[in-house]
RNA sequence: CGGGGCGUAGCGCAGCUUGGUAGCGCGCACGGUUCGGGACCGUGAAGUCGGAGGUUCAAAUCCUCUCGCCCCGACCA
């Protein structure tokens, strides 16, 4: 492709409300454009790399023997309200009505209209397993579209669904799936790891994420370097650190004006980690007590799974509920639920003594108050790693794909059955899996740019090889670019040359933003006897060669 | 949904406090000089100042409402 035909709009500056890296770099890059909140164009550059990204996962995805189809994007709602999930999902889905006046919605996601097909067409064991799966466009009215492609309202996703005769099935492709996806994420260049996770809302059982290291994420890991264990802070479990045993009496300790645990903590002069911090939320069942370490955090997704959802209590629902202004609550005596972290188990603590002023040195979990036990505190980096008991670190990551095993969620309520061996109707067992290969697409950028732009991968970027003739009013490099071009070309590479009539300054500029990694730079100087440059965007080395050896060694990059 | 910020030419911004003919840089068009890391000179086109209402002789500027976008949080198949 010539520079002068392809659009690409570059840009000095970048506009003022991106802030994430990826998403100044492709707006600076001309490679998306937005047209509302969490609603983007792809530009020729950006499509180009989308279609790069989505061959491979389609290739990996032939592979396992995953058949593609496509499905509609509009929904009837009937379906979904047979799974519930129309009940369910609150406003992220975009709902909306026919002219007949039938309740629709945009498809989020598409279990309930897989699940569909399945009833309909699969009768016998004889018909299983099989994969299906599409890349298409899911729409989701999300609360805070942010950092440009990462979250956005409308995108594309690769969604492939499982459906088995039995767990066994299930497993085999949960795990072709999981191998497929370290492939995908391979050849995409991605740093990327695979971690448990939280199944939410798609229900099921157990479910994995694949995430890549970026502080753009949105979420974080915590990992043990010994082990190997991964999991997505939602759950993952951690053993903070033990601390020293004391020997207290139970003795109230007058603490004026001392609230937080930080306070009192400074004013006893204790660490933090010797206090119970008591929060009072509120769950649809009534109030619960929650309790953590001092040092620790209340993990809400943790909390949630305990106690349902639930809201943090207002200052006055403390003082009705609890009898004490918030500040010097305890568990002590207290009649409410109480929900305790683990690692109050063990130890003598400082808690509020449901007295104004007032706070509890020296009480015992099972001698001063029975609560029920849960892991409900955030991993933090440093809490030891529940596996092998080495120290775990936190990452901030971007999700890019995930598995889920679903069994019979959904297979179920739609009457999606077959006929086994013996004639018996059961339901079929489903698995569903995701990647959103914008996400790879920004990931990719977040983990290879430098202060001068992107440095693609070379199995995604938009081409293979850069040109840049730097003098257009040179007869001599005109040809031997043209020679070049058309050469290259003939021997399978995608290449763009920066044919326009500018100076080399810009086109190095433009060339080094626009992140292609392999450039080839041809100068009157080198021409002159008979070389040009072969330029490294990731290293800026270059090497010069003589124009006949070009097409040979651009090839044998690896 | 809660908190914060911002809407003035394609992009980046000034002007608003103290009302009085809408500006700067980049980009864009044309002419000329230049030509290996975002050149220079000259000429020029381009803006309902996000929108509506109000105050005023007069509103980008003051007041009210509203829409949009970004960030933090909540939420997130």
């Amino acid at each position: 492709m010539r520079f002068s035909r392809i659009f690409i709009p570059t840009l000095r500056e970048a506009p003022a409300d991106a802030e994430a890296i990826s998403h100044i770099l492709m707006l600076r890059a001309g490679y998306v454009r937005q047209l509302a909140s969490g609603l983007y164009i792809y530009l020729p550059l950006g499509w180009k790399v989308m279609t790069k990204i989505n061959a491979i996962i389609k290739e990996e995805m032939d592979a396992i023997g995953a058949q593609e189809i496509s499905m509609p994007v509009l929904h009837p709602a009937e379906i979904w309200q047979q799974t519930g999930r129309w009940y369910e999902i609150g406003d992220e889905m975009f709902r909306l009505k026919d002219r007949g006046d039938r309740e629709m919605c945009l498809g989020m996601t598409h279990e309930e209209i897989m699940t569909w097909l399945a009833s309909r067409e699969i009768r016998s064991y004889r018909d299983l397993p099989q994969i299906w799966y599409q890349v298409q466009t899911k729409l989701r009215d999300e609360a805070r579209p942010k950092s440009g492609i990462l979250r956005t309202r409308e995108f594309i996703m690769k969604d492939s669904y499982s459906f088995d005769a039995s767990e066994e099935g299930l497993a085999e492709n949960y795990r072709l799936h999981a191998n497929a996806y370290h492939r995908i994420y391979e050849r995409c260049g991605l740093r990327f790891m695979m971690v448990e996770s939280d199944p939410g809302m798609m229900g099921g059982g157990m479910s994995h994420e694949f995430m890549a290291p970026s502080p753009a994420g949105e979420d974080e890991v915590a990992l043990c370097d010994k082990c190997g264990y991964s999991a997505n802070v939602e759950l993952a479990l951690s053993i903070p650190l033990k601390l020293e045993e004391k020997d207290w009496e139970r003795q109230e300790v007058h603490t004026p004006e001392k609230r937080t645990v930080q306070e009192v903590s400074n004013f006893l002069k204790l660490p933090p980690s010797y206090f119970i911090k008591s929060i009072l939320v509120i769950a649809e069942k009534g109030p619960v007590l929650a309790l953590v370490r001092g040092d620790q955090e209340i993990h809400e997704k943790k909390l949630a799974k305990v106690i349902g959802s639930h809201r943090p209590a207002q200052k006055a629902e403390v003082k009705e509920i609890l009898g004490v202004e918030a500040g010097f609550i305890g568990p002590v005596g207290q009649k409410v639920r109480l929900v305790a972290d683990e690692s109050l188990k063990e130890g003598s603590y400082v808690s509020g003594a449901n007295k104004p002023h007032y706070h509890l040195r020296g009480i015992r979990a099972g001698r001063d108050f029975t609560p029920e036990w849960h892991d409900i505190h955030t991993a933090k980096a440093g809490d030891l790693c529940v596996k092998c008991g080495s120290a775990l670190h936190v990452e901030r990551v971007i999700e890019i794909g995930n598995i889920f095993k679903l069994g019979t969620k959904y297979s179920t309520p739609l009457k999606a059955f077959f006929l086994d061996e013996n004639g018996q109707e059961k339901p079929i067992i489903m698995g569903s899996y995701g990647i959103g290969p914008a996400r790879i697409a920004a990931a990719a950028v977040e983990q290879n740019n430098d202060k001068d732009g992107i440095v693609w991968p070379k199995s995604i970027a938009p081409f293979d090889v850069e040109l840049l003739p730097l003098n257009m009013s040179d007869p001599k490099t005109i040809e031997t670019a043209e020679g070049l071009y058309t050469g290259l070309r003939e021997s399978g590479l995608d290449v763009l040359m920066d044919d326009r009539n500018e100076r080399a300054g810009v086109k190095f500029k433009d060339a080094d933003l626009i992140g292609i990694p392999v450039q080839v730079i041809i100068g009157e100087k080198n021409l002159k006897e008979g070389l040009v440059e072969i330029k490294d965007r990731r290293t800026k080395e270059s090497v010069k060669v003589k124009v006949d050896d070009v097409i040979e060694k651009v090839r044998s990059l690896p």
